[in-house]
DNA sequence: CCTATCATGTAATCCGTTACATGATTAT
DNA sequence: ATAATCATGTAACGGATTACATGATAGG
């Protein structure tokens, strides 16, 4: 038997708090763990429908109607799901971003890095409008204000929010580097570091 | 005809600095542009294919022996490439990480954080590694050193490749947090910043 | 020469995305 | 009531990964 994606152990780790539907999965992962890993909602779908059939998850049907499902663990989900959270952790971390992709293939040349800047430039509204995403997801998470030592958060969750947020917070500073720049004047240490 | 693939792009990119095999694309792609688009060696020739159907590439055999392929950009492929990489950039980053995942799902009284210490501890080492690798890439691509306002790269590859480097110290700034504080003590913009 | 490693290709399968279709609920 | 939006499901297609198979080359 194939091991399971990491997908999968993302529907098993929701159902854990209690049974669900998968449009409540969906909603779930796009204000939470969909920051650090994504997938549409139909996926959701294909996902149960195989956990089911190794009998990780149970799901029953409304009869009328919208038909419904409504998934849960059952003892193996369980756990299989205690399992992958304690074993070993291999897998790297994999970013996909169209961004540095279309900057790596910027010709130096190109009209004086007017493109390369204009890229840039659209790269910081992005980010920056992820990072407000963030910061609303965070102050709805319970964070207190911020001087001094400042705000702890107290679960896991919220730390690897954290972590979200601060990639958001790097990558709009790397891109204002580069629009500030130009093409090809980029310390790769950052600056005052 | 529906868009072409980033993935498509990395390959249009790659050949237009000339002519070459899937496979040595493949290498290129490894130590290079790979570390923010990676796919494996497989697609490169699925792409390929694509690419073919649609006159952006022409794919040249040998008759003999190995009967290796050798990929080369037309025209259009060129043209494409430049509309792509001066058009409007939209989609956003997306991180996959399946450390982050399971941090996320620890429980926070799981037998008071040790898990979650030693997750991070793996992702930390995980993480520095990778560091190591845009060290000696970055090295390579003729970095000077590191004292006073420093070194600067001047092509846009460097710059991604920076970002790349960037994203790596601050997951293992992250984690070794993370490992010190134990699940749940993490301030969520960082230390002294 | 033999073995290990590099180089190369293909196919099967699985995963993921897009697109579509329709049932409920809320606001005007 | 009607339109708009939320909630729900499915199918088809295309993309990605794994596994396998084999040709060349270099080191011993």
């Amino acid at each position: 038997m194939p091991s399971l994606s990491a997908s999968a152990y993302v529907v098993l780790g929701l159902l854990e708090s209690g049974p669900a539907t998968p449009y409540a999965l969906d909603r779930e992962i796009q204000r939470s763990v969909g920051h650090f890993w994504d997938f549409p909602r139909s996926q959701i779908y294909a996902e149960a429908a195989r956990l089911v059939r190794r009998g990780l998850v149970t799901e029953e049907r409304e009869a009328a109607g919208r038909r419904r499902r409504t998934l849960a663990l059952t003892r193996a989900g369980r756990d299989t799901l205690a399992a992958w959270l304690t074993g070993p952790a291999e897998a790297a971390t994999d970013v996909r971003d169209e961004g540095l992709l279309r900057l790596y293939f910027q010709q130096d040349a190109a009209s004086d890095g007017e493109g390369v800047r204009r890229l840039a430039q659209a790269q910081v509204a992005a980010h920056r409008a992820k990072l407000a995403e963030y910061e609303a997801i965070l102050v709805w998470a319970g964070a207190g204000d911020s001087a001094g030592v400042g705000p702890r958060f107290e679960t896991p969750q919220a730390a690897a929010l954290a972590f979200g947020m601060r990639f958001e917070e790097l990558a709009v500073e790397f891109w204002t580097e580069v629009a500030e720049g130009g093409a090809g004047v980029v310390d790769p240490r950052g600056r005052g570091r």
